[in-house]
DNA sequence: ATTTTATATCGTAATATTGCAATATTACAT
DNA sequence: ATGTAATATTGCAATATTACGATATAAAAT
């Protein structure tokens, strides 16, 4: 069937696991990464920065602003883009509570 | 064509991605929070706690062990699965280094 | 030896993702 | 008004993912 059962799981699971997917491929990776490097909103030029033609980034941008990971707003005739904290502090705080209760296993395990 | 080009991309984020990825369906989140649950290993019944099928579920769990973010062990006839600790502390530090990035930054934006 | 239990693999259908050429849109500059 | 620059959208082909029924495997229990 190929389609994900989202129902079936729990809001933050779900919540989780977009942001998760929004990452889940390396030029998003690379494109948060040099949103972050560039310190701030960025206007233009992140297509001169990814190894894929323009329209690949295109599509790129739009999933990480639908999972949230990133805002943008029209400068002109440019857009201007940039991190969405909120977003890459919720993924810190999940996988922070994770090993937070890992390191408080009792058992060793494997 | 459909097939990522992970070749034009830094190694760090190929592996960042394909963590992210394993863990970008809710089905695979909800494997790890079970797992973290039980406090340790998890021999057998991991089938009745995801509401899939025991072939998709037992797929989800090859995927979560090809990614690193478990490991496996045959017990008896059951298979015991854990949490690879070193997976999810990657994440959580490169998470972490991005929001230290983040409140260092110096323009505000957006 | 046979049955039961736990898990994996195969095959396959439905759907999603990736990537890009072509084209459209939009704002600015001339 | 026309041209240019930056970005988005459309359309499409190649590939990947998701889900599950059917079947296989392998250890434990009877």
């Amino acid at each position: 069937m190929g389609a994900t059962k989202t129902d079936h799981f729990t809001e933050k699971q779900n919540s989780i696991a977009l942001l998760a997917k929004a990452l889940g491929h390396p030029a998003r990776v690379a494109i948060i990464e040099y949103l972050l490097k560039v310190d701030g909103c960025i206007c233009g030029d992140i297509v001169n920065e990814i190894p894929l033609a323009q329209p690949t980034v295109s599509q790129h941008l739009k999933e990480l602003k639908n999972a949230g990971l990133i805002k943008g707003s029209i400068e002109g005739n440019a857009i201007c883009y940039c991190i969405d904290d909120k977003a890459i502090l919720k993924l810190e705080n999940y996988f922070a509570s994770i090993t937070s209760k890992l390191r408080s296993r009792k058992k060793d395990c494997c």
